[in-house]
DNA sequence: GCGCTTTCTGAATGCGCTTTCACGCTAGGA
DNA sequence: TCCTAGCGTGAAAGCGCATTCAGAAAGCGC
């Protein structure tokens, strides 16, 4: 990118008439210097606008100051919330944050991933449900493991099966069947649910968690009444227009994620029917919009920010030689006014 | 970090019983290699599982390809829609982006660009809108100037008044003024708004544009209907609830911002006020959850997404010597559910 | 006043890589 | 056959910095 070089240490030292390395010891404080040569350094290098150039400290063993996060998509709220937490984090910790977007394409991941290597970045975050997929998982683990064995800490937020890193899991299972719970409590008896794609850990959990919460109450769910769809707000109402074609039989809808039952909102709302008079809906995560929906949303609360903050702990906190930590977050359920009890009960 | 020292180029070069050179050579195709050299030379490197060091690579004059991208927060879904569309483009012309929120700290922002100026970023991107300091522009301009002279490239969202660089900009005055023009044409006349913080030029120029508007059709804007607030959601339901205190004296209230009309949207539904027969409601940004709000929200829709991809193209194209460009982006007025024309006309 | 330790300074080394530079080799024209 | 291009290769320089090592200056007791 250079046209004209860069001002370099060696131009503040002789600008300062001292030697390069007491130049670089004035600077960062390491060693004694006498004051009024630190004093000459410092004014020259504030007069000549002086960056220290980040990549040859690097080169030269000093710390690396830099964490990747990867997630499959800043603007999701979901991601925001958890970026946030992170990026207040880093910030503490003085790291640099780089963040990357992998729009759920897995080669993307793994692409990013190499390149956070070539970063020599000191951590990297995987932020979002991993895939149940075999070959993926091969692929991340090569290029995983080898960044671990240079020294690199991974953490990541939900679940990964086979990775042994360090991770902050948001009790998915437990969250959906005390859900469930709550809402059978409520006299709901025949559910539907919108579901994201079957191959992200955080769906299996969700819906299996929900299950157990509604077998408990003795409610079967129907494999037709789930509906797969996108994990975005389109793929909330493409499936819940799918389940209303279909002739909707529930009184409740769950959709696995808040994103996914605005949509489902919408669509129901299209449709003439209104919530929670109609139909009742919940949703998963809680995350800030939702209390602003009419109805406010039922949701499973998981503190975003916290996941963020308590993932980056755990990259920053030294682990060498030790067994991966898991840390659990529970959910909790937080019924607003989207659920009420069904008509005829 | 590192512990075991990461695998270098010459252990790729050692292992494939060849020259540093050779290596290099083979790994980044600059130049022709035999071809069973560099079969060698690639089995080698994967075979240890090489990554280059991009911190050599960039001290030893490679490209630089990273760019530091600067909002007031990403977890705001103005910010993120932008930052969808630089990271976007940015994976499109393989570019690593690091992402750092400011809190909306003046502070933090100048910290984070002396860092972004250390890593010897490919460009910096300066999103959102600048505050009208004397002071805190001159600060900008100490770090910028410096970088740019440098070499490095430079472009923001938002009107920054004082710097040289490269931007574009909603059209907000415009947009502000077409939104009045609408309103008064609905027959609304006694207008109250919600504004942010009158240090961020943002602000004024919806401001402004927005009266401009209103003055077209002869209506006034009285200095207290307007009501000063931080730019969240939280800062719109404090601002709005202040307006009902006061005692509302408007049929149509103009949030300068989705977010803070979404927490005006909620103050009025507490206070008992239906939205639109109570009182019309607007906001500016067009983020894509307003339209799933009840009633959705009329608005100007800026192109967020496009704006980000907009921003990193300015600053990836090559413009030595060239004036700074300017790129307009023009708002359209999206008339939704939340503005009616008012009760008695 | 001398020898000794204690500070502080400057020259030099190396981090891992890209890139000249110069050389050895093969191929083609005289 | 010899000489000149032309291609591929390896040795070495240098990017900007932190740091080691050795030496100069300064402080102390005798």
């Amino acid at each position: 990118m250079d046209d004209r070089p860069h001002v370099t240490l060696e131009d503040v030292a002789r600008e300062a008439q001292v030697s390069l390395a007491t130049a670089s010891r004035a600077l960062n404080g390491t060693t004694k210097v006498r004051s009024d040569l630190r004093e000459r350094v410092l004014a020259a290098a504030n007069q000549l606008a002086y960056t220290p150039n980040a990549h040859a400290q690097a080169l030269a063993g000093g710390a690396h100051r830099t964490v990747g996060v990867i997630c499959h998509d800043v603007s999701d709220p979901y991601f925001a919330g958890i970026s946030r937490g992170v990026m207040r984090a880093a910030d503490e910790a003085g790291l640099l944050v780089m963040l990357a977007s992998t729009f759920r394409d897995p080669q993307k991941e793994i692409a990013y991933i190499s390149m956070l290597r070539a970063q020599r970045a000191s951590a990297i975050l995987l932020v979002g449900s991993g895939f149940e997929d075999r070959e993926w998982e091969r692929a991340l683990a090569a290029e995983i493991e080898p960044y671990q064995r240079g020294g690199g800490q991974v953490a990541v937020v939900s679940r990964h099966r086979t990775l042994r890193v360090d991770s902050v899991q948001p009790e998915n299972r437990d969250g959906a069947a005390e859900l469930a719970r709550t809402l059978t409590a409520q006299g709901h008896r025949r559910f539907a649910v919108l579901a994201g794609p079957r191959a992200l850990t955080t769906v299996v959990d969700r819906l299996r968690g929900f299950r157990d919460g509604l077998t408990e109450a003795g409610v079967e769910l129907a494999e037709s009444h789930i509906v797969e769809a996108a994990f975005t707000r389109d793929g909330g109402y493409a499936a819940m227009s799918e389940l209303l074609a279909r002739g909707l039989d529930a009184t409740c809808v769950f959709a696995v994620t808040d994103v996914m039952a605005m949509g489902a909102l919408a669509a129901l709302r299209e449709s003439g029917r209104s919530v929670p008079e109609d139909v009742s809906l919940a949703g998963f995560d809680d995350i800030p919009v939702v209390r602003d929906l009419a109805p406010p949303l039922t949701t499973v609360a998981l503190p975003l920010e916290e996941l963020g903050e308590k993932v980056m702990e755990l990259a920053v906190r030294d682990n060498r030689g030790k067994r991966s930590r898991i840390l659990r977050m529970p959910g909790t359920v937080v019924v607003r006014e989207s659920t009420i009890p069904p008509a005829g009960s």
